[in-house]
DNA sequence: TTTTATAATTAACACGCGTTAGTAACGCGT
DNA sequence: ACGCGTTACTAACGCGTGTTAATTATAAAA
């Protein structure tokens, strides 16, 4: 390609020093005296130069790629409508460079090829993984578990001695719910985000349950259905409550995506939000705020999330015994106007305001 | 951390043959004989052992990463709500598997280091870029091209010599803007998806110029506002166009997420889609056919944009010569109903199938 | 001046693999 | 016996860097 590259060798020549030296100067070693001058002189001429060290022979013999994997674990029909992922990327990337590093990204199909990332540790390509959507039925993950392989979960999975970053799933859905009946319903049907198999999915399920539970409000297995992701696994699934003749005043969606598709569903019944069915979603996408009402929902810090993760994970990677480190962080309900209108909603921006 | 590294010497050993023979083996390298026998004991001494090639020494070695870069030129906000991104990520990554690769990704800011990633290619972290997003601006695409380096870019920058994979941007956008002059429409306001240094964003901007000129129907300035990616650009404009008292009964928003933005404050002007304004979008994004009303868009194949750019990449990597491919996709206008209500709107599904 | 401690630098090996050039064994005809 | 071609394999070098152990210059102490 390029007539010929540059390396160190070449900046150790031009400076008049072994290779060692640059090696220190550049890589800064502590413990390690190297005067003034020299360093200037080292430091000019990889500068002139434009010398890039080699990131193969780099790794190999830092033993270090300097690159994270960020693993999804979702078909990759949910990754092309999950708005979720794109929200974390620019996070995570800025966190990585941050660092010094890069960010590999890899998608893991559930049903084949569970173990294909593992690949990726066993040839040293990646550091350390941040695994987004972990599941219990992962067999890849026990492996790197035994393994003690750098590892950080957005989610959790009890039993395990994971690190990971997450919210209380449980907690924010029974505040969603919660919501619904200080608002006076007490028929509240739900869609979950996912297939229990998902820990954030049975948890959110768990915290709506719960949320009835404890306002003494039966439990009708019959106002349950589950989502898959998408839009259009919500589309259906409310299409399917809606005929099934079952009566409800108010839906709990545990996904903004999914929910997108039940208010059309509920629209091509005839029926209107929040008059005659009040909906509260979760996640807070982007596009919440500018649904047709603005749809309520929980608000899910992505960003932190991300940043977190990605934060955690680099220290570990820096440190050498394991320690395990796991945050909690904190949901709220972005009230707009899906649930019943408490704002005057000739402004948006009000609402907006409220985030 | 594992207790010891299985190395391509140790496959050796166990199969009672040299390192060089491991290698003849694994890789499959042509026009050297190796006799049936030997091969079969090489392969399953790597398969007992679980042998998996260091990938830093395999690139260091070979000089090739086998690694491609995906690099987005949009500023970390924008990625945040564009659903667009994910819709390529599956595609590509299963095309990049295939040819047993692997994807790092990068977001550069278009404000501070511009080439920032052309330090991807010095390190020789990837072997090639797959670019969406180009920009006339960017400095560090001149960089690449001079240097030769394999580069395809998702969109086009007329004048140089990249190879590409883009649609007819012009086009596409003459003939959404041409279905709302059929539609009885004369005074048509156009929101861009972009600020104009966009090439995207320049095409779709002229597309709808022509369209007008051919109609016959003079071009005005005051309908026409530049978007910025995101929902809330979209809202902003939108307002400005209302509250400027210009007057127009439809509208071509070039992008689906902008389009979002601009529906919701047509609704809190009290106006009504498609009865006041029609609306039509550009991307076909997954939300799209679930707004209310469902959006009339042109559909953007972004999953074969994908994988076309995908298997150019790669084929450019495998070959040697230069060779400059480009491939334009088609695409086609999706009618819903924010146009004027053409079908039965009591089936979401009919709209689906029109798909 | 000689000894000793310390600051500054480097030679040489390791990392794990791809690959060229070369060797050894084996027929086959003379 | 010898040459000659083909088949089956390997020794040894190179990729570009990090790092340890050893070496030389420099200052301080005796």
């Amino acid at each position: 390609m390029s007539p010929k590259r540059i390396t160190s060798h070449d900046v150790a020549k031009r400076a008049g020093v072994s290779r060692t030296t640059v090696s220190f100067v550049l890589n800064d070693v502590q413990g390690v005296q190297i005067s003034q001058a020299t360093r200037q002189r080292v430091l000019q001429a990889a500068s002139e130069l434009g010398y890039v060290p080699d990131a193969a022979a780099k790794a190999l013999a830092s033993r270090r790629a300097q690159i994270i994997g960020l693993v999804l674990t979702r078909s990759p029909h949910h990754i092309a409508s999950d708005a979720y992922i794109t929200q974390m990327l620019d996070e995570l990337i800025e966190v990585v460079h941050r660092h010094g590093m890069r960010m590999m990204i890899e998608i893991v199909e559930p049903q084949h090829q569970k173990k294909a990332y593992l690949n990726l540790v066993r040839a040293k390509s990646i550091d350390g993984i941040l695994l987004s959507g972990p599941r219990m039925d992962d067999e890849a993950l026990k492996a790197l578990e035994e393994n003690g392989f750098p590892t950080v979960l957005m989610g959790q999975l009890p039993g395990t001695k994971f690190c990971w970053v997450d919210i209380d799933n449980q907690k924010a859905a029974k505040a969603a719910v919660n919501h619904l009946i200080k608002l006076g319903h007490q028929r509240i049907a739900c869609i979950t985000n996912a297939q229990p198999s998902y820990t954030a999915a049975a948890d959110r399920f768990t915290g709506y349950r719960q949320a009835l539970e404890d306002a003494g409000i039966p439990f009708a297995p019959s106002l349950v259905r589950y989502g898959d992701f998408d839009m259009d696994s919500g589309y259906r699934q409310m299409h399917k409550l809606l005929e099934s003749g079952a009566s409800f005043s108010a839906a709990f969606i545990a996904s903004d995506t999914v929910a997108l598709g039940a208010k059309a569903a509920i629209r091509e019944h005839g029926l209107t939000i929040p008059h005659d069915i009040a909906l509260i979603g979760f996640d807070d996408l982007p596009f919440a705020q500018f649904t047709d009402p603005p749809l309520t929902t929980v608000h899910l810090p992505v960003q932190d999330l991300a940043r977190e993760s990605g934060e955690m994970l680099i220290r570990i990677l820096n440190q050498k015994q394991p320690g395990c480190e796991r945050i909690t962080l904190d949901t709220r309900i972005i009230v707009r106007q899906s649930c019943g209108a408490r704002f005057n909603t000739s402004n948006l921006r009000q609402t907006n305001a409220e985030l």
